[in-house]
RNA sequence: GCGGGUGUAGCUCAAUGGUAGAGCGGUAGCCUUCCAAGCUACUUACGAGGGUUCGAUUCCCUUCACCCGCUCCA
């Protein structure tokens, strides 16, 4: 392989770098923790101190308002992370969510053990080999042949093929099964021929699958379970296995009936839920992008069948308007259309939000169109009808589904990467300037300092005010702060802080994200005149300009901007 | 899961086979101080477990976590 572009690789480690730098600051300023850190920390799980908390409920109470207070047509749900393990099982989770996974012996990659045929089929060595199983003369090549082969193109397509390690053994085995079978191998199809030649020694076990790299032994296929297993009760036997919800969908789908039947909805409607799923997860990566715990928020959005196509347009536009609704730019979201051959024989269509991380483009949340499929499972194995009576038309049917279906986490972890902002403010020798954008490896110019501002959309800010006296051993000033906290608090998360000197408390609040702070000072107090008697400095994260405020005014101008 | 790297204070980084030092931060105090100001004091660390050794943060092994690459992502 040639070396990769250095100019690529310059701007992929300054994409590390930063998202180390997000990292850091996730854990100095109480964003993220990692799980059990006392202990050595627990890969993939992970902990939001207190201004995470903050943020991730902002987000969750915005989709909340959104998708479910807002609107006519849907209803919540809190339904519970343990369940029937039937649920499992209808859904499709206990048969199809653990993928058995192969490895190579030799090159040591790692496939999903049903693409690996699919794999060998598009490699070059293995193509190439396969002329040989079908040739102009018809059936299979020669032992001679293959030896050519393997001596030959072999040796450097695939390496660590048996039939190239060490045809002669390979060969040899192979002719003494044939002549055990009264003279020739008769092979049910190529995969099969393609074992033959992958396997160095029969009696050392079953024929071998080659890796699709390098032809080399792949290991038996090893089931990984991705769902996360538990018993309830106390006896810890087979009858009360069940598992931690991979998804919060099926809550829904089982509840669909009681919902229907209680809160006199009509299709087309929608029951969200946002709540806690938990997957085993490989290999955890990316700070919390992969995390084994996470929080989900869903909605099932049910609908007469053959209007799928146009209500999950409809969802998806919906949805790429929300995330710019809280701040993150038109310019890093990007549609995913999956195409026909990637869809779940059951969906129609779907469609995932990307969003460009530091580390590369990847989903915030997927939108799909998944028929009847759901319903249709849980009738099956519950034996309860799952059928809906529609009063206008008279018809009786199974409602269809649009699921959009996104990460609490995965979206708080976005908001975080587009929020971290490092730039030049002014000191106080040059005091009001605008701040300039910082240049990367370079210092600020005389009057500036660096500084870093996480530039979250007021709406989710975790803090969304906070209130300084100008001075703390000034008792009139830190009393009127008090009650100008006091006043807010109730109103907004605030925060009030009179340690260190003013600019200090201005750049940690920086940090944190928090759209105004509020300072009072001698001016407050009524030391220029009545004028200003109670009015106070408002001060912009963003452009750090300073306004004169009445007390009386600051909930409605705070409140404007952070609704 | 494989390969490579890293692990010393909240952060950034030192030193050392004889149990560790700085800068920044944090806390407290002084100051009529509006953008990480100044002065004073205080605060905190060798990821975990074994082994070698009289003695290990340092050497060895194991393990855990994080980062990078491969892989995977229903």
């Amino acid at each position: 392989m040639a070396d990769k572009n250095p100019a690529k690789n310059t701007a992929e480690k300054e994409q590390n770098v930063l998202m180390e730098k997000i990292v850091a600051l996730c854990k100095r300023r109480g964003f993220i923790f990692q799980s059990s850190e006392i202990y050595g920390g627990l890969n993939g799980f992970w902990d939001y101190g207190p201004l995470g908390a903050e943020l991730k409920r902002n987000v969750k109470n915005a989709w909340w308002r959104d998708v479910v207070m807002m609107r006519d047509d849907v209803v919540g749900l809190d339904s519970s992370i343990i369940m029937h393990p039937k649920v499992w099982e209808a859904s499709g989770h206990v048969g199809g969510f653990k993928d058995p996974m192969c490895s190579c012996k030799f090159c040591k990659k790692l496939y999903r053990a049903d693409t690996i045929w699919e794999l060998l089929t598009a490699s070059e060595w293995a193509a190439d080999l396969l002329k040989l199983y079908a040739p102009p003369g018809g059936g299979p090549a020669t032992g001679a042949d293959l030896k050519k082969w393997a001596l030959a193109r072999g040796k450097r397509l695939a390496p660590n093929l048996a039939l190239v390690r060490n045809p002669d053994v390979t060969l040899s085995w192979m002719a003494e099964a044939a002549q055990a079978g009264g003279g020739q191998i008769r092979f049910t199809d190529a995969k099969e021929w393609i074992s033959y030649l992958s396997t160095e020694q029969r009696a050392a076990g079953p024929l071998v699958t080659p890796c699709p790299a390098c032809g080399g032994d792949l290991t038996e296929p090893r089931p990984f379970n991705l769902m996360f297993k538990t018993h309830y009760g106390a006896l810890e036997d087979e009858a009360s296995l069940t598992y931690l919800r991979p998804e919060t969908a099926q809550g829904i789908f089982v509840q669909f009936l009681n919902v229907l039947n209680t809160t006199r909805v009509k299709v087309p409607f929608g029951i969200a839920q946002i709540g806690k799923a938990f997957r085993n997860e490989i290999n955890p990566r990316n700070f919390t992008f992969r995390s084994r715990e996470f929080e989900q928020m869903e909605l099932e959005f049910f609908i007469k069948p053959g209007t799928d196509a146009q209500w999950h347009e409809y969802w998806v536009k919906e949805r790429m308007k929300w995330y710019e609704s809280i701040g993150l730019p038109a310019s890093k979201l990007k549609p995913y259309i999956y195409k026909k051959e990637e869809l779940a024989h059951y969906a129609s269509a779907c469609v995932d939000v990307y969003f460009d991380f530091p580390f590369g483009s990847q989903e915030l949340e997927g939108i799909a169109a998944r028929g009847n499929f759901d319903l249709s499972q849980h009738q099956k194995f519950s034996g309860k009808s799952m059928e809906y009576f529609d009063d206008e038309t008279k018809e009786r049917y199974i409602p269809h589904v649009v699921e959009p279906s996104a990460g609490v986490d995965r979206i708080a972890l976005a908001l975080l990467c587009n929020a971290y902002y490092e730039e030049w403010a002014p000191t106080s020798e040059s005091a009001g300037a605008a701040p300039i954008p910082a240049e990367h490896g370079k210092q600020p110019p005389q009057g500036f300092e660096s500084r870093v501002v996480m530039r979250f959309a007021p709406r989710i800010a975790p803090v969304k005010v906070a209130v300084f006296p100008l001075l703390k051993n000034k008792p009139p000033l830190v009393e009127k702060a008090k009650e100008v906290f006091n006043l807010l608090r109730g109103q907004f998360v605030s925060f009030y802080d009179e340690a260190g000197a003013i600019g200090r408390r201005y750049r940690r609040q920086d940090e944190a994200g928090t759209p105004f702070c509020v300072t009072i000072d001698f001016d407050t107090i009524g030391e220029k005149g009545p004028e200003l008697k109670d009015t106070v400095t408002l001060r912009d994260r963003d452009t750090l300009k300073q306004e004169r405020v009445a007390i009386k005014e600051l909930p409605q101008r705070i409140a404007e901007a952070v609704r």
